[in-house]
Order: C-alpha cells, then sequence, then structure tokens
DNA sequence: GCAAAAGTGTTATACGTACACCCATGT
DNA sequence: ACATGGGTGTACGTATAACACTTTTGC
C-alpha cells in the first residue's frame, strides 16, 4: 500500500446489468425485486458492487452469470451514472452494462431463484434510482448498433431462420421491415450463411436455418444492413 | 451515515478529460506531463479525482474550466475504465470525457501554467496508463457522432466558413470531400445558416460566413450530412 | 497579371423502397 | 381443401459520387 491518493475520498463503485432477451417476436428485459435496503421490493436492474479483486467488466460478467448461468455472452459497457443522489442511501457510482442473450439457453430455475421476469419494454414499470434512463440509453445504443455490428445474432439461437432475423430487427427497432427487401439486404451480407438445416418447428412448410459466420465476418467487419 | 453498503469496498473514483480542438486544419489533443507520482513527467490526459459532493459530470466540468477557462461547452461521457491494474499505484476507476473546444477561446495561459501542449492525433505519444485506448474510443464517438449530431460547430468559431467547416469533417473522419458536394449538403441542412458577414482573413476574395443556429436546430434535430 | 481561395451544376450509378403472388406442407 | 408461414422479382424515385471551370481580389 503506497498510498499515492490516501487525500482523495474513495466511493462505492456498481455494476447494473441490462438483460435483453427476445422471446415470442419481442423485445424483453430481465428485471427483479430489489434485494436490499433502500429500496427493497421496487423493480430494479439487477447489479452489484466491484470488489477489489475484480475489474469493470468482470463484476458485470459475474452478476450476470450468477443470474443466467451463461459465460459467454454480449456484454457492453453502456456508461457511468455519478450523479451525487443518485442511490437513495449512499453515494454510489454504478456502471451500466448491456447483455444480449438468448433466451433459450437461459436456465428458467435460476429466474424463479431471484424472482425475475421477463418484461416487453412498453411494459417495463418504474425502476429504482436512475435504471430507466439506463434502459433508455441502452436502447439507444442498441439500435444505432445493431445495422452496423453483428449483435443481432446474439438474441437468437445459432441456428434461426430468416424469419427470427427479421423480427429481431423490427423489435429493437420498433417498425415494420418489408419481407422481401429485407432478405435482399440479407443474402449481400457474406457472414450470414444459409444451411442445409430445415426448420420444421414454426411452419408446415419448414424455413431454412441461416447461422452467422464469425469467422467469415472478422475477415471482412463492413456492413450495413 | 446509514452504512447500507458498508460490508462492501470503496475505490477511488477519477475523471480524465479529453479535449479536442481543431488549429490549421488538424484535429489536435490537449496534453500534459503528469504532475503526480506515479508516472510523474509522462505525457498523460489531465484528470482529477471525484469528489464526494460532485457528480462524475461536475467533476469533469471542474477539471476542464481549470484547464482551459471556459465552462459552457460540448462534455460527453466516453466510458468508465476498470481494469484492476489500469493506474500502477493503486486501484483507481477513471471514466473519460471528451470535450470539444474552440481553440481561439482557450486562454494560452492556462496552457503555459500547466505545462500543455496541442498534439495533433498522428503525433500522440504513448500516454500514462490506459489514456492512449480512451483516446482512441474518444475519436471512434465522435466520427460516429459527427454525421448526426450538430457536434462540428463546437470546434469553430461563432462565425465560420463552408471551408473551415468541410476541414473539421475531414480532420476528423480523415478522408478528403468534395467541396462541391458538401457544400450541396449544407445547403439542405436549414439551421447552418449563411450570414451577411464575410470572411477576409483567409482569402483575398472574402468568404460568406455562416453560423449554427441552435434554435432552428432544436425544432427539427433530424440531419444527416 | 497572377496566385489563392470561393463559389457553382450536371450526369451516371447505386441504393432504398414500394408492392403481390405462388409454394410446400400439416391438419 | 385450406390455413399457415416461406419464399421470390421488378420498377421507380432518391441519394450519392464523380467530375472542372469561373470569380474575386490582394499583392
Amino acid at each position: 500500500m503506497t498510498n499515492y491518493y490516501s487525500e482523495h475520498s474513495k466511493v462505492w463503485v456498481s455494476v447494473d446489468c441490462i438483460i435483453f432477451g427476445f422471446e415470442a417476436d419481442k423485445l424483453k428485459l430481465l428485471i427483479g425485486r430489489r434485494q436490499m435496503d433502500p429500496g427493497r421490493g421496487e423493480w430494479s436492474l439487477y447489479g452489484g458492487f466491484v470488489g477489489n479483486d475484480e475489474s469493470l467488466s468482470e463484476a458485470a460478467s459475474r452478476v450476470v452469470f450468477q443470474l443466467t448461468g451463461l459465460k459467454k455472452l454480449y456484454l457492453r459497457q453502456v456508461g457511468a451514472y455519478g450523479a451525487i443522489d443518485r442511490d437513495p442511501g449512499e453515494r454510489v457510482i454504478s456502471v451500466a452494462y448491456c447483455a444480449l442473450i438468448n433466451v433459450k439457453d437461459y436456465d428458467d430455475k435460476l429466474r424463479e431463484k431471484y424472482n425475475l421476469e421477463w418484461v416487453s419494454l412498453p411494459d417495463l414499470p418504474q425502476l429504482y434510482s436512475d435504471h430507466n434512463r439506463m434502459v433508455n440509453d441502452a436502447i439507444g445504443q442498441l439500435r444505432r448498433r445493431i445495422n452496423t455490428e453483428p449483435i443481432s445474432f446474439n438474441l437468437l439461437p445459432d441456428l434461426f431462420t430468416l424469419t427470427q432475423l427479421q423480427h429481431v430487427y423490427e423489435a429493437v427497432l420498433e417498425n415494420e421491415i418489408d419481407k422481401r427487401n429485407f432478405r435482399k439486404r440479407i443474402k449481400q451480407i457474406d457472414f450470414i450463411e444459409k444451411t442445409e438445416l430445415i426448420d420444421k418447428l414454426t411452419s408446415k412448410r419448414g424455413a431454412a436455418l441461416y447461422r452467422f459466420n464469425r469467422r467469415a465476418y472478422d475477415e471482412d467487419p463492413s456492413f450495413k444492413l
């Protein structure tokens, strides 16, 4: 301990996790009831304090893993929130992270254990502290990035139909997309690969299953949907 | 003091300020020599610890004001940086902020007082800790936002010529723009107003001076350069 | 008169957008 | 046979990108 900065004061730093999932053609958010004071019982994002032995992103990964059982997932920082009175109890600076998960991979027992709910965004209740603002900022980022970064696939299974993919875009951007135009653009994107597999669950005729090829994406990461 | 969170540990939180200016048709960054241990004497962004009585953005404003004497300016959060060993002395989480200023408004005495330099980006030296990464992230944000948010004007005087404005875009985006196409697009943007004034300093013929009309922008903030 | 920067239009191409019908299959 | 979702092509208008010369004036 060298005490370089001992004249300055320290603060608590937490992470709050905005976990988006896609289910029933809707973008949904995983929220729970706050389990500590102050604000116990209010709807809230799930969070945790940053320990001395973990980075911010490690703390966010830890919290998301605790809630979902998922280790490898899309996790991106949304921003730091530092208003003096943002937490009603103490001065806490919080860093929000946004995760995108495939709901099918999600262990529903964990949802029950932590008393979590998937709520679709129009139904989002008032959340603890400044969490609604965090969510809005995260949605804004998502909308801005979905056309230039390959993030939509994180909300889907490894194999997906084009209709599912289109519904992800429609849910995130909140507008309808013409099916033919959408498929025309997808055809031009090399890293979205058609497989020989057919999904027979969602339609009688069956729909071709596609896959995101990360290797192909890394070779040429430029695209614009 | 209610001690809701006393079982958790606190950390130091600082802000680091990325101050961009535009001079001699180049995008420049204001950096200085670090004045404290550890790392004393290394090139560094200017920063400061976040006090108990100020929000993150207030801390950033305070640091920028100290360095530039400017109060009202564009200031935007870049992100939080929280690797465990990012600071060689102690665990410090830092939140980077990006400011855009008009170099002409800048008091050069302050530059000398704090021993700061304007360096253009290709000449950027290695900076203390993870500051190079912060700068890169800030430039990325700047490039992504300059076509959809009216931020370029912050790098120019209130009255500017179209050539100056074009040079800002060229410096930020690092590519050349066709003059006729650029001016055609500017003409379509209502909130960039031509004034009756003529700038005679930069050319013999004289160039019309333009102005950003914030009121007009607020009425219709949609544009795409 | 010449150097230096300001200012100005047209054309070809690419892109985005609107739009409607047939196909394969399970029930 | 019919209901359900899968799959396909064209035409039009708009936006973008390439391109060169004239104007003004201080020196």
